[in-house]
DNA sequence: TTGACATATCTCCATATCGCTATATGATGT
DNA sequence: ACATCATATAGCGATATGGAGATATGTCAA
């Protein structure tokens, strides 16, 4: 096998950094496939296939207003990544706050 | 161009659900590789390689004690992801921080 | 030294990916 | 109907990947 699908959830996702420019620069409000093509110079066809990617875990969500397609984030779909970092660093931070304990208790 | 090395940075290292697998039991406390081995079910040169790309990256650290390698997670190399992750959420809206604030206070 | 244990490395294969370019769909206004 | 604008999709090539298994490196113990 090879490695998992982009689509397969929001880590895969979100691995790109062009996908993370284009949710970047969406979080600071809706915008049209034009308008990301413009702001972020990226070519046009990779702008929508990235889009069609978000699109799949749900990253973001569409409206179409006449011909133009308006893109805007849907950050629930970040929570499993936001959720999981969160455990890591609690553990992490845990611990770091017992290793702090011992030390202290070293110290006379 | 194909997609990006996995071991280009921490987003990509951990799209892979056996890496965070690995990392979420790293950070109840340092293991052996024997030990993620048995633990995870994962086959040992699986896992030998997956520790590989997270120490590249260094979301791992390795000590060596005798014939055994214990690795410890080092959850500092997370902080791009972290701080991504709450830049587009805090666009997004202020729910998912207030909540995460109202949980912290619930978690002494 | 020999043998057992612990971990790392190498090879093989199937596959999904990204960037590129050309083209297809779809909506609008005349 | 037509030309134009806005977006989506298809085909191509290069490449790194993860799983599997065999093997190499390295360490201890008798």
């Amino acid at each position: 096998m090879a490695r998992a699908a982009t689509t397969s959830d929001a880590f895969n996702a979100v691995a790109e950094e062009c996908r993370r420019d284009i949710l970047t620069m969406l979080s600071g409000g809706e915008a049209a496939v034009g308008e990301i093509v413009e702001q972020l110079r990226i070519p046009q066809p990779q702008v929508s296939r990235h889009l069609g990617v978000l699109r799949t875990v749900d990253l973001v969500r569409c409206r179409t207003v006449g011909r133009r397609h308006i893109y805007r984030v849907n950050a629930e779909a970040l929570r499993p990544v936001h959720d999981w970092v969160r455990t890591i660093e609690a553990q992490w931070n845990e611990r770091l706050d017992r290793l702090d304990d011992v030390l202290a208790e070293l110290q006379p």
